[in-house]
DNA sequence: TACTTTAGCAACCATAAAGTTGCATATTAA
DNA sequence: TTAATATGCAACTTTATGGTTGCTAAAGTA
């Protein structure tokens, strides 16, 4: 369907995904969806589809105990966005001369 | 509309953006909207779109040149997505105890 | 057993996003 | 001045996405 990055990127791209992976690495324990549910102006089965989406990237892991169900972040899999941006870092600050930076880091590798 | 970070992380979250993005870093110099058009399987308008896209995320800067428009890449934004991710960064290697380190490093901030 | 809570599933809606075609316009070349 | 090139703009199509409502089922509780 689409690659893995391209995964991760959109799922952190909504921001209020971005408030719920927050809210659950802040969280001192896992939390149920209608916990996190009760956290959000929105429907339990809107929250229910971000977790999905979440959980398709990695960035958070899904534990059923009993008629619940809870969510553990895992900020691990943003390594490889932190990974991919590796790249780039060497052009951050001489966006002008990126040739030249390019071609003296990288022509003899 | 959206804040920044979602502009940016969108921006970044597209495969094809990726890849006109990537395009232009590594370019010798800046490329107009047409030869971008060339090494990509799209119209010149979807690349227009897309440089649009980045554009708007400050990755991408355009300079009008008579009938042509140079693009060049501007790597400097993706430091905002990087800064984002170092608060997970402490996360990355110890995903279950999240709290443990989150209340050893931040209460006394 | 009856009631309540937690949740999944499916259908639906509205909007955004990716990409297209067609046409108008400005700049450069012949 | 005529032709060719580079581009923008608008409209349109298709598919994703974010979110909703309604219903069903499973798991606890009284």
């Amino acid at each position: 369907m689409q690659d893995r990055l391209t995964t991760l990127f959109k799922a952190v791209a909504d921001p209020t995904r971005r408030e719920i992976f927050h809210a659950l690495v802040i969280a001192s324990s896992a939390l149920s969806i209608t916990q996190i549910s009760n956290q959000f102006e929105m429907t339990r089965q809107g929250v229910t589809k971000h977790i999905k989406t979440l959980e398709d990237a990695g960035l958070v892991h899904l534990d059923t105990k009993g008629r619940e169900r809870f969510c553990n972040a895992n900020a691990k899999p943003l390594k490889e966005l932190s990974k991919w941006m590796t790249f780039y870092e060497q052009f951050w600050d001489n966006s002008l001369d990126n040739l030249d930076h390019f071609l003296n880091t990288s022509k003899d590798a």
